[in-house]
RNA sequence: GGCGGUGUAGCUCAGUUGGUCAGAGCACACGGUUCAUACCCGUGGCGUCACUGGUUCAAAUCCAGUCACCGCUACCA
């Protein structure tokens, strides 16, 4: 453990075993990932969570439907997911699943420690409910559901007086149930407070502002265990009682590194750990992440994570998915289609984090090829043929010799771009978790790079070299005695750049996708892994050393035509 | 109903505090080039900046109103 380093500590929600992974849980988990990455590139201690909610009345029936022991089911589902996160590559840090030791030993550990703070007490819950649906309604649902039923001229009871269920219009049941209530209204004043204080809590401002209207409005207390079934963490002071699955759940983020636990090294984790630095989250659960969980945080008397990020949905409405070639947007079909770095580009690039975002094939095939495909794997072809063609597949040895000169004859736009805070503004997206505009600003130095090619034709200058050596043994002269730069120079020159660019590209890239940056690092003669601790210095121009042997390889990223959907 | 947001080229969107703000990428068309994955480079848009009115020397950018779409308005997760 370097505990000089500064600790950053990112967590997904953990998944409702209830439901395969998606392309929803996919988008939040790579999204986490990437920047997990770049932290851990800019020299953060980083530790990245994610994992499973597994417990819940849900969870229960589907075992149940199927025959089996909940635990067994749960344990059968559990590798679905570790599987997806590994087809992504995604490298978190710890996989915690609620039904762990730690965790139920956390989740009574804030039980206990609430409850002796005063802010859980037990109240009788009331209320209709559908016996059908499993489900208690408010007045203010049931309230909401009469006025439109009788806006259509529709009854909106049943003829014993009951209130109709908003569901499926079935008459409900009143009924009353003893439960554990957490004082969530006690919280409302010091949430605002502290929304105030830390703008930056909730993001995007546009969820901070639907969150402040929310608590504005007043809050409830909120009823937190169940007693109609079992298939939960038991909770110690009232026999019978399991607790809500979103309490269970929310305390996953600090059972995880320790809450809960007296064991030393788990104290020790628990501090350097908590607060998170980044929370991500849908934007569907921003009350949870944002309202409940501070508000336990506060009553167990632990600090506020620093951020809770929620992103926005993928939509794909308007899509008319290829149902003949089966189940097109399912996340492992795409990456057979796609591999998993273009997977990840994709989403990240093409949808703006934070906002809803319209997804579909053939903008996923057009920003594939053209960005991925067409831009920069084929750059990479491109230098590294010139590369092996012009210069025996070897790094240019002129870094010291004319690197100078060269610079004040023909210019360095690659050079400049880099120098230019390229690196800095790609970092202050990614603080901004604005993961489009990072892309663009590494895409920028691989557009510039293919025009720089372009515009200093090495082909040509690898022509001319081969004339003027002819040349100047024709008149008996060595060229490597000549004070001035030879065309081979120039040749040198300009491929060194490209390949330069190249290895400042692939460790901009490498956070979003990890594999064909770590491929690009390996045909540049820099080594089987690519990791960064120091990104900054990294990217600073001129890294590349001489003499590495290259490899041209095959294209990084084939070119798909529809036919390949 | 209340609160909040959005409406800019075919598509996805940038446009800080009002004055080169009418833009970028993609897609499309044509031309050039050849190191490369038919790739790259160049050229091409008379867009009412949703509508109306107002403030101003000047508004996509401020104000008012209208229309359209969307989000939130708590305990399945």
């Amino acid at each position: 453990m370097t505990n000089s380093k500064e600790s950053f500590y990112t967590t997904t929600p953990i998944y409702y075993v209830n439901a395969a992974p998606h392309l929803g849980t996919a988008y939040t988990t790579v999204a986490t990932d990437a920047l997990a990455r770049f932290a851990r590139s800019t020299g953060k201690d980083t530790w990245f969570l994610t994992g499973l909610d597994e417990h819940g009345q849900k969870i229960e029936q589907a075992a149940n439907a199927e025959g089996k022991a909940v635990q067994q089911w749960v344990d059968e589902i559990a590798p679905e997911f570790k599987a997806a996160w590994e087809a992504l590559e995604i490298e978190y840090d710890d996989f915690i699943r609620t039904t762990e030791e730690r965790h139920t030993r956390g989740v009574q550990h804030f039980f206990e420690t609430v409850y002796n703070n005063g802010y859980i007490y037990k109240d009788t819950y009331q209320g209709y409910y559908c016996v059908p649906d499993e489900t208690f309604f408010s007045d203010e649902q049931l309230a909401e559901f009469a006025e439109a039923r009788e806006g259509e001229g529709l009854p909106s009871k049943h003829e014993d007086g009951n209130p109709l269920c908003p569901d499926c219009c079935r008459p409900l049941t009143y009924m009353e149930e003893e439960n554990l209530f957490f004082k969530l209204s006690a919280f409302e004043k010091p949430l605002l407070d502290y929304y105030e204080a830390h703008p930056d809590f909730i993001q995007p401002d546009i969820r901070r502002n639907e969150v402040l209207s929310f608590v504005r409005s007043g809050l409830k207390d909120l009823s937190v265990s169940r007693t109609a079934f079992t298939w939960g963490i038991p909770i110690p002071f009232a026999p019978g009682h399991v607790s809500y699955v979103w309490v269970d759940a929310l305390l996953n983020y600090i059972t995880a590194i320790g809450y809960g636990s007296e064991a030393p090294e788990d104290r020790e984790l628990f501090a350097r750990r908590w607060p998170a630095q980044v929370q991500f989250v849908g934007k569907d659960i921003i009350r949870f992440h944002c309202v409940i969980w501070p508000a336990m945080l506060m009553a167990a008397g632990l600090e506020l994570p620093q951020q809770v990020f929620a992103h926005g949905f993928l939509l794909t409405k308007g899509e008319k998915m290829s149902k003949s070639k089966g189940n097109a947007m399912d996340p492992f079909a795409l990456i057979d289609t796609f591999s998993t770095d273009g997977y990840r580009y994709y989403f990240l690039r093409d949808v703006q984090f934070g906002t809803d975002g319209a997804i579909s094939l053939e903008r996923m095939l057009q920003v594939y090829n053209a960005d991925l495909a067409n831009s920069w794997g084929n750059l990479c072809s491109r230098a590294l043929n010139m590369t092996a063609k012009y210069l025996g597949g070897k790094t240019p040895e002129l870094w010291e010799k004319t690197t100078k000169r060269l610079t004040e004859e023909m210019g360095n736009p690659l050079a400049k771009l880099v120098a230019d805070g390229l690196q800095s503004r790609y970092a202050a997206c990614f603080s901004a978790k604005n993961y489009s505009g990072a892309m663009d600003v590494v895409m920028q130095l691989v557009d510039a790079a293919n025009l720089y090619i372009e515009q200093s034709a090495p082909w040509a200058l690898a022509k001319a070299a081969l004339v003027e050596a002819e040349e100047a043994e024709a008149r008996g002269e060595d060229l490597a005695e000549a004070t001035a730069p030879t065309q081979a120079d120039r040749l040198a020159f300009v491929l060194s750049n490209v390949l330069e660019s190249m290895r400042i590209i692939a460790v901009l890239f490498a956070p979003v996708m990890p594999a064909t940056s770590a491929e690009v690092w390996r045909r540049l003669g820099l080594g089987d892994v690519l990791a960064v601790d120091d990104q900054e210095s990294v990217c600073i121009w001129g890294g590349l050393p001489a003499g590495l042997e290259t490899t041209v390889g095959e294209p990084l990223f084939m070119r798909l035509t529809e036919d390949d959907l």
